[in-house]
DNA sequence: AGTCATACCTATAACTAATAGGTAATAAGC
DNA sequence: GCTTATTACCTATTAGTTATAGGTATGACT
């Protein structure tokens, strides 16, 4: 039994990953830390949804991969190309969106 | 080519059923204009998104079906289980998490 | 008779996050 | 020297969910 499809969390990759790229180049394994660290701990992707996610960006064309060796180690940076940032404002656009009909339906003795 | 799994709907509609149907008991085809005024249009469910996602919820006992007869109309009111309230309030709860990950990792300039 | 609104339904598709693995090199501890 | 942990990358599979695009039937209005 395999918990798939969680609440809420379509798109939240996607958008974590360009949100951070667009601050600096960063390179998978950094990143999966790093997604930890500006969502304070609400999310933890796993390495397993981080790589198959940057893939994706790369053929739509929304990052660009760039291979490096580090202290002996190869790591792949990714960094945002303009249409990355136009498909980051789309979709903080859609959040933005969401979020006021969710909490407009709520009401807001929920905050 | 058909548009599936949109950015951030995961969820939604779950979420804003059982929240309508724990102030009262509506039927289907009230429910889908119910979403859009209570989200103030910001979602629009079509019919084949809401039908399917209660006969979900009845299955999994979140809901309670009552079929009644109304100026010659068969209507199918549906009631929120005490198992449905416990889903809502976690719904809720994964909801307040994630709206605060995404937040503020998107920093406060996003709003 | 014909159109519109009401009221229900299903089959299919597309996609996406999560899980659970795997590989290989370096660093650290004993 | 050996073992373990960390770094760094990857893929196959599953599960589930929204959205689309249809379909059926009744009553109201013209």
């Amino acid at each position: 039994m395999k918990k798939t499809n969680p609440p809420f969390m379509s798109g939240v990759p996607e958008l974590l990953i360009l949100r951070l790229l667009c601050r600096q180049e960063m390179y998978g394994y950094e990143l999966v830390r790093a997604i930890r660290v500006v969502s304070r701990e609400a999310f933890d992707l796993a390495e397993g949804v981080v790589y198959p996610v940057l893939h994706t960006l790369e053929k739509k064309q929304f990052l660009k991969a760039k291979r490096r060796v580090i202290e002996g180690r190869n790591r792949v940076y990714y960094a945002v190309t303009v249409k990355g940032r136009q498909r980051m404002a789309e979709l903080i656009d859609e959040w933005t969106r969401i979020k006021g009909g969710i909490d407009s339906a709520l009401g807001e003795q929920h905050g």
